[in-house]
DNA sequence: GTCATATTTTTACGCGCGTCAAAATCATGA
DNA sequence: TCATGATTTTGACGCGCGTAAAAATATGAC
């Protein structure tokens, strides 16, 4: 508490002088204001010897250019935003932590939101990533009862690629990246019925697009595999983004009765596969050492990172969030270049079949 | 695939004309240019009168203000910068989503960047928030090899606070706000000692502060209460934030030779928790129906999101992770308005026992 | 209706940098 | 050494808005 020292940096350490505005710069530098601006958005752009001598000047100086001012006047901020439903889900975590990847290597800066399940709060920040004259925008939606109006507008002043899942019922011309929910469904209901019984599936809250498309996409699967379908009738409210709780509060309710203690289960989510297995566990339905021996499987879908920390360890099948990352950064930079016709374009990727214990 | 729709919303919804600028919002508005300046800052700030037909008439059109042009003046930006170690781990998206909150009650736009545990990256992420101009900065630190020089010349231009851990052996002058390591160390210690055997302890790696911390506090709790301390020696490199994985593989390798199989075994943090369960569930050491019966346990602390869905259930402290994110943005909105004096300022707020199932 | 006061309008400058055109300087080879 | 194309410097304007000062106008109490 209370260091004597001041805020001036370690001893020892000569602070080197501090330098704010570019054209101070160019004068302690010794070319002039213009030449260092194209310096700085390509230092190829002047000649070698004078660039170097730039270099060389410039380590010796503390100089931050101005990022507000720089993005004012360019054709491109190089911003892009990013909207998510909520932080505290490590599927988006992952993405946003892979879009950073991305984005940071083709010179993008993120500007990150959360939208925390309020379609309020999905507007508000779509708003604000208007204000901010972003180059494109990447939104996993909330889906049901967004704000229509606030992303029409926005797809007007940039390019919007929206991921994870398709925006509900909207008319809103804008691209997509996800995964391929037929693709991803099918191959786990495949494995699941070549490995045992054929599932049911439990569902995830109707709050966007992925729970109608998983849920179809497990029905047309079970057909084509000549199985009866047959979805979990949720006794609970699910109408919040806690998938554990979600998952936990259903299937206790369905073990307590003595329901579905030796099926196999699909479960929409990894969330709510890992509330589910909770449920399984508090009732005693893996006591064999875990594996499934032939009794209950619970299988989930995203390959959440903690799915291989469960116990048992959950079966599930992995989404390319590389993929997907990379492919929406892609998609706004060419959009953004120009490059691209006005046509949008969806990606669907493949997701891999990740078997562990409980299924 | 591709609508036969515009781009210009929906049909019906007729979209409201387009307007760039103050400027041409002034003219079209009937008022001055700088009256609506004043208007944008207080509303309340001009005549009563003026202000309805202010907002009567910008209802009917679409204007967004230029978020960076705004910015560049303004004596303050309005920009809290954050930097974590990884959106991976929930407990800092925990922290976000807080801060995000509180950030937003007080007109402060956030501005988050993951270190992703690499102190270049770090330092990197430091700079882009000098460059930025923020009005102070949140910053979870990586702690061990820090790059000391961008911090101090940060806290040159903006009022820093650290949060989760103190930076390691830093000379910076910055605030902090945490948990008291002691108190919770000690809390969850002395409910350890009390429902059964005294805890060993399985740290985390030395990344940061709190590995050092966290042990201390251990070892001087289990002096107080006259036992003796013990910390488990990893037999793996602990060298990255995958804390799951540590955990489990610390533990495996104890519990494949029968060490610890019968001991109550304190977590430096949940996420080494969830991976020494797995570790003891993997070995059968929990099979008595998840509840522990007298032989092993196993604790942890932060009390991670997931925690309370392992099985068994984490037993752990909570830290109060609201009260942090509160505490850091109020600590800065402070400092940015010049109110409080230079003396730095640590806030350690308590946690509390999530006693569950695990010990 | 009058006057003091509260607001608004006018006018003008500045922020830090992008960008453009013209003039000056440099590098290179014949 | 000179011509020539490449590069840099000079000078100037603009971006959209903050902001300050002075002039003009509206408001309210009397």
């Amino acid at each position: 508490m209370g260091q004597v020292c001041a805020m001036y940096g370690v001893p020892g350490t000569m602070a080197k002088p501090r330098i704010n505005t570019m054209k101070e710069l160019s004068e302690t530098i010794g070319v002039s204001r213009p030449t260092l601006s194209r310096y700085f958005r390509d230092p190829s752009a002047v000649r070698p010897s004078t660039s170097k001598k730039i270099q060389e000047r410039l380590s010796e100086v503390d100089y931050v250019y101005n990022f507000l001012t720089t993005r004012q006047n360019r054709k491109s901020t190089e911003l892009i935003g990013v909207i998510v439903p909520s932080y505290k889900d490590l599927f988006f975590a992952s993405l946003i932590e892979s879009i950073e990847q991305s984005a940071r290597d083709l010179g993008y800066t993120i500007i990150t939101q959360s939208s925390n399940g309020d379609t309020g709060v999905e507007a508000n920040a779509v708003r604000k990533l208007r204000s901010m004259s972003v180059d494109g925008a990447i939104v996993a939606p909330i889906g049901v009862g967004a704000d229509h109006d606030a992303f029409a507008a926005a797809s007007e002043d940039f390019p919007l690629v929206f991921v994870d899942s398709r925006p509900v019922r909207s008319m809103l011309v804008a691209d997509f990246v996800g995964t391929d929910n037929t693709q991803s469904i099918g191959a786990i209901v495949e494995y699941l019925c070549r490995t045992g019984d054929p599932p049911v599936f439990l569902g995830m809250p109707h709050l966007n697009a992925n729970a109608e498309e998983r849920e179809h996409a497990y029905r047309a699967k079970m057909l084509e595999l000549n199985h009866d379908a047959k979805a979990i009738e949720p006794a609970v409210a699910g109408g919040s983004w806690e998938f554990e709780a979600f998952g936990y509060a259903v299937m206790d309710d369905c073990f307590g009765r003595r329901e579905f203690t030796n099926s196999t289960i699909l479960c929409a989510n990894d969330r709510i596969a890992i509330g589910a297995i909770r449920a399984a566990n508090k009732h005693g339905l893996f006591s064999r050492g875990g594996i499934a021996g032939g009794g209950l499987r619970i299988a989930g879908h995203d390959d959440h990172p903690l799915s291989q920390y469960m116990f048992p360890a959950l079966t599930t099948v992995a989404q390319d969030v590389e993929g997907i990352a990379d492919a929406a950064i892609q998609l706004l930079a060419q959009r953004a270049r120009g490059r691209r016709s006005t046509e949008t374009v969806e990606v669907f990727l493949n997701a891999a079949m990740m078997p562990r214990e409980s299924a």
